[in-house]
DNA sequence: CACGGTGCATAAGTGATCCTGATGCGCATG
DNA sequence: CATGCGCATCAGGATCACTTATGCACCGTG
């Protein structure tokens, strides 16, 4: 009768799934307990929130769906912070990064956390940008690397999905990758809004994607003709090189690429920026890589 | 045994009583039930929460209460949401506000709006700072106005406990009362900074907490010798003209207090602001003053 | 147009649950 | 040491939340 935790879980996976008996199966419940949870759900709110056959959200559900997974998240990292006061491991360290997070600034760091605490089991973990939160937050990882781009020293839009305390780890200048014999790889430097209506090459995965670029330059250019999938900076290199389009990366890392020639990115001014994400109690070997980049960015200021 | 809304909202109705039977009475349920409800949240999160006599939370049980308020809001929160779409009332706005944050900007922007549609009932409540997004969240209220101090253009620091949207409404610089006879009375301005060390009036209730000013100015000066609980600037001008303390308020306010002298504060550069609040989805009444708000500023800037 | 298949709704039954009322027990207080 | 207060525990009954079984609307097929 009551909104219940699991009849928003059942709500969400009926709607995942778009099927009443693909979400039983997932819950592993039969379909007739999915049905009358939905029931349920829609009796308790007074609205119909699932349209069936095809099943889709009615507009009731889809505002319910903009509540229902960051609840369900936030409930799992209640769960989570509370076992971890008890279930401590404080010889496991589990790192969750995006792609391009893990910059040499934070392995440095590890290989001295390695160095004072040497029978530590470390765990790194590439995910997709928008989960690493969430690995934190239900504490699949003890501590979150989130890359992104933004003007210096401001900090990256995260959304906000529970008590998390962000910290920078490190910030790049950005670059753009030309094929070595482009007119404009000669460049010491090439400015980002005369590029916006060139070429680009969209590649979600790495470390700039280009609609985070329209964002944070508030413009309708850097449209894409080809997309790249996939967190390997050395095949969108070799797009680039053939002359598919541009693609932007941070610098230490453009550099290195073979068969492009990374230019500095300047005007607007911005930074490929990494963030380090925990809860607001690391327990401690966490805590101490905190401390460790906190310190190496501090110092290095 | 699953880690269920109602049992959270007991768990924290017990803490906020600090006592069983207390909650029990508040909530409903016999003494008894309350007990078997913690009970079950202890046995499923396997950690005891709550210290018994004198009734108090245990380490894991503060964990848990750091998320518990947050989820439960943010459940009322997403029922109230998917309500509205259903019992809209089109002729009916209710506002929730901070003391201070009933600037004569938004006045006038009711106004308006009661000049273009005539039969609206309106109703402005004034409540505490930390409430008014509650009210919104929950839609006991359709919008919020919260004031606070900021530098000049930048956010106030509401937290975050659901989603929701913020609108700057107003930015008033902020003013020192100081007695008429006070030799600083006769300054076109004076500098908060020289300032830290005088003796203070706190009075949290009003536009500017010293513990807020404490904040952005980065001091652990503005110390109160005295307090003044309420929202009365008048109150709190009587204080101030006695000799009692300085106290600060927004500029426009405070030239019209008698007694004292309102002199403009600079330094650092401070603003009183006033932040429309809302929720992802206005109804009607309250997307038109949001409009109107919003072009109010807009043009004013 | 009959036919079976798919997929959600509904009905009936059953074991688990959640609450109440009664009682027990530890701990203060006088 | 008696008493009262307050939380824990127990037993029992109402309710709930599943399951299985069946119904029914819709769709594609021969």
């Amino acid at each position: 009768m009551r909104m219940d935790t699991h009849l928003l879980r059942t709500f969400v996976a009926v709607l995942d799934h778009r099927s009443f008996s693909g979400a039983a199966k997932a819950l592993g419940y039969t379909q007739s307990a999915v049905s009358q949870h939905v029931a349920a759900l829609e009796a308790d709110l007074g609205a119909r929130l699932v349209e069936r056959r095809p099943v889709a959200p009615t507009p009731a559900g889809t505002r319910l769906l903009e509540h229902a997974p960051a609840l369900l998240l936030r409930l799992d990292a209640a769960r989570a912070d509370v076992a971890r006061l008890h279930h401590a491991q404080p010889t496991r360290l589990t790192l969750a990064c995006s792609a391009a997070a893990l910059t040499s600034t934070v392995a440095r760091a590890l290989a001295q956390l390695r160095a004072t605490t040497p029978l530590l089991d470390l765990e790194v973990r590439v995910l997709a940008r928008e989960v690493v939160i969430e690995e934190v937050l239900t504490a699949r990882a003890d501590l979150g690397l989130v890359d992104g781009v933004a003007a210096p020293s401001d900090p990256l839009p995260l959304p906000d999905l529970g008590p998390t305390t962000t910290l920078a780890a490190a910030e790049q200048p950005l670059a753009v990758l030309f094929p070595t014999d482009h007119p404009l790889a000669r460049r010491r430097s090439v400015r980002l809004t005369d590029l916006t209506q060139a070429q680009w090459i969209d590649a979600p995965d790495t470390a700039v994607p280009l609609d985070r670029l329209r964002a944070v330059c508030r413009t309708e250019g850097f449209r894409p003709r080809v997309r790249h999938r996939g967190t390997d900076p050395h095949g969108l290199a070799a797009l680039a090189a053939a002359g598919l389009g541009l693609a932007a990366l941070p610098l230490p890392l453009a550099a290195t690429l073979p068969g492009v020639t990374a230019v500095p990115a300047d005007e607007p001014r911005l930074v490929h920026r990494t963030e380090l994400v925990h809860t607001a109690h690391p327990t401690e070997p966490a805590r101490q890589l905190v401390d460790l980049i906190a310190g190496r960015t501090a110092t290095a200021r």
